[in-house]
RNA sequence: GGAGAGGUGGCAGAGUGGUCGAAUGCGGCGGUCUUGAAAACCGCUUUACCUACGGGUAACGGGGGUUCGAAUCCCUCCCUCUCCGCCA
């Protein structure tokens, strides 16, 4: 959610960037702007009016013990009469409030300055790309075939177990999963994040605040006895961490990292493109959570490409970093850069790191802030980036590494998987 | 799941109808003293919103009610803790 004195005081800036959302920013700060007008107004008569009755009630109480019984009797009747008025504006300033948070909730992020211009994922900008892709031959084969040949991962039984896209690995699938997770997570550390295992179901209020609720529920499993979510992301629990807090600055930066598996819907997103691993409804990620001040929000984000760079780069996969598109950006992103690996069987990129700096938007949800010098309390920045998710890095693993012996494990992978091939 | 207790400021903990946004202690910040530090002493120390920038309004788990007036009384929801049961 976006502040509202943002709003107010650098309008001009404030539609400029939302522009890059290809929405009608005029029309929806002009809305802002009304409802605030009114909220302020009608503020402003309730304080005075309150003021007054508060002032009225305390004579009251005087007015009793001094014993004159009459004069406290002739007050009781005027507070009386004045609490038509005030429950009117509390009414109003109630609606107003309440109408003012609703419409703002349904604006986006407001694209940062460098976000490039655009409506669709074409028009995402290609930052840099490194490493070699792979001639495979036209024998090569996709990884769902390589996963079934191999006998280490079964979507089959997944659909048994619960449904389509809940993949089931074994053996040395299996091993490699795990190999990866504690790979991410030891390169995050030695990183300096500090790692977290949150719980994998949340509240109502938490899914709120990282801004899954109320526009994406969708997306989200829901447990609906208890009215929990179950995680789309480790960001989710993971800021959450820090809602309603007030941050002393030496706290700051907060650079946490989180293994989880992640659940999603993907409502009606079936067919050739989504075979596999390539978007399934369980799939397993390591993340990395930042909380910034504003002045270094930027430089984290830059930081946090590089490490999942030196993470691709140690896994030997090529890959490409996209400057995301104002079109292409999620709802609440200010600014966001995806990773692409390129998966060679399939001959295609497969996303596999969003790395997101979120400004206040989240923080404003999360109440979240920290004590600037001048002590006064300012909403922090935060930021989360895949680093990385699995499924993908899997897909473009085996499809990439498939050789006649078996399938090849990166070095840097090998003392955790303990194996260098994946062999039938 | 059953029975009970309780939710107040960063923490601990008072307050059961009227200057209570809230005693006191601890912590934190500033100062005096000191070569320096500690101790001692003094002062400050929640947040949001509105503002004619003088101030004002709101918040004691959430919501509703009673009352001229609610942290205090009533209703309701949520949460936490203790004991019992079940259990990795």
């Amino acid at each position: 959610m976006l502040e509202l004195n943002f709003l107010r005081e650098h309008r001009e800036e404030a539609e400029q960037r939302l522009a890059k959302r290809n929405i009608d920013a005029k029309a929806l700060l002009d809305r802002c702007r009304e409802l605030d007008d009114l909220r302020r107004a009608t503020q402003t008569e309730l304080d005075g009016r309150q003021s007054e009755l508060n002032t009225l009630s305390r004579s009251v109480g005087e007015l009793m013990k001094a014993g004159k019984k009459d004069e406290a009797e002739a007050a009781k009747a005027r507070s009386a009469e004045m609490k038509n008025g005030i429950a009117h504006f509390k009414e109003q300033l109630d609606a107003t409030e309440k109408a003012l948070q609703e419409f703002l909730v349904t604006i986006p992020n407001a694209p940062n300055a460098k976000v490039p211009a655009g409506k669709t994922p074409e028009d995402n900008v290609v930052v840099m790309q490194e490493g070699a892709i792979p001639e495979l031959g036209p024998q090569a084969k996709p990884h769902w075939e390589l996963g079934e040949e191999y006998g280490f991962l079964h979507m089959d039984l997944g659909v048994k177990l619960t449904g389509a896209g809940f993949p089931v690995y074994s053996g040395q699938g299996a091993r490699l999963q795990r190999a990866l997770i504690s790979f991410f997570l030891d390169k995050a550390t030695e990183a300096g994040y500090l790692e977290i295992i949150p719980p994998h179901l949340v509240n109502a209020d938490s899914a709120f605040a990282t801004g899954q609720l109320p526009d994406k529920e969708g997306q989200m499993y829901h447990a609906a006895v208890d009215d929990l979510y179950l995680i789309p992301t480790a960001e989710v629990p993971i800021t959450n961490l820090y809602r309603d807090e007030i941050l002393d600055a030496d706290r700051l930066p907060i650079k946490n990292v989180g293994y989880t598996p992640c659940f999603r819907r993907e409502a009606g997103s079936y067919g050739a493109h989504v075979r596999g691993l390539n978007r399934v409804h369980q799939f397993d990620k390591v993340e990395i959570v930042r909380v910034e001040k504003p002045e270094n929000s930027y430089a984290a984000l830059e930081g946090m490409v590089d490490h999942v760079k030196g993470l691709l780069r140690a896994l030997e996969l090529p890959y490409r970093q996209l400057l995301l598109c104002g079109g292409d950006m999620g709802f609440a992103s200010a600014m966001t850069y995806d990773m692409e690996v390129f998966s060679a069987a399939q001959q295609r990129w497969l996303e596999v790191s969003s790395i997101s700096n979120f400004e206040t938007f989240q923080s404003n949800r999360l109440k979240l802030r920290y004590r600037g010098d001048d002590k006064k309390p300012r909403l922090a920045h935060t930021l989360n980036g895949s680093a990385l998710a699995l499924a993908r890095i899997v897909a473009a693993l085996l499809e990439n590494n498939q050789g006649p012996e078996g399938i090849r494990i990166p070095k840097a992978l090998q003392p955790y998987t303990g194996f260098a091939l994946i062999t039938k």
